[in-house]
DNA sequence: TGACAATATGTCTAATATGACATATTCTTT
DNA sequence: AAAGAATATGTCATATTAGACATATTGTCA
């Protein structure tokens, strides 16, 4: 099983305590999920914060409402370029971002 | 001139908070590179700081000597996603991310 | 200075991420 | 329950990024 496929499972719910343990991932491949795991969460609270839809989202970004729905998702195909670019569009400052990674 | 040659020159010396006025960026294009720029930075830091060379580096990484000096210099062909990894493996702890990024 | 190590730059082509679209599913409101 | 809005999922072609290689430049030290 590769790192994609063990971003996907552990973005659908799994604890990454636990997952990481089962996936068997190495402590950078684990925070490094986490991380993700952490901007799409945020990014998905950010927009219902701001009662945005993800077809507004997606055009504010110049994106598609399915790669939103992506991003949300934590879906490997997502980088985590594109979760920075969205979440700064929505205005987050970087000392949240600070705070959303710590 | 897209945001990727502004990357680039923004990279090289130009103190963001003038470029970013010079240059014409967006909020969110001058965050997004202040915090390339920062990552970057902070990889040959700790690369320095840890006596590796570009070379161990890439090995460590599973990459080439030639893209870690890209991804010191701030090349625009380089993600924040390889950034991080690069990070991680080094040891760099999402505390210490969250400090460079904020 | 010369030789060698380290880093930088430019360019390939293979792999991956992108927006877009179609369509399925879930959520809301009546 | 039905209708419509919102979100999720699957797929594709195009664009972007990846590692790799060659080569240039810079740094170090005898």
């Amino acid at each position: 099983m590769n790192a994609k496929k063990k971003m996907k499972l552990a973005a659908r719910g799994w604890k990454i305590g636990d997952a990481g343990e089962f996936l068997q991932l190495s402590p950078e491949e684990t925070r490094y999920i986490e991380l993700k795991i952490a901007l799409s969460g945020s990014l998905k609270t950010e927009r219902l914060k701001q009662k945005v839809t993800q077809v507004e989202l997606a055009k504010l970004i110049g994106s598609s409402q399915s790669r939103v729905a992506k991003m949300e998702a934590g879906d490997p195909s997502v980088t985590v370029d594109l979760l920075l670019k969205a979440l700064l569009t929505l205005g987050v400052t970087t000392k949240q971002l600070s705070r959303i990674i710590a």
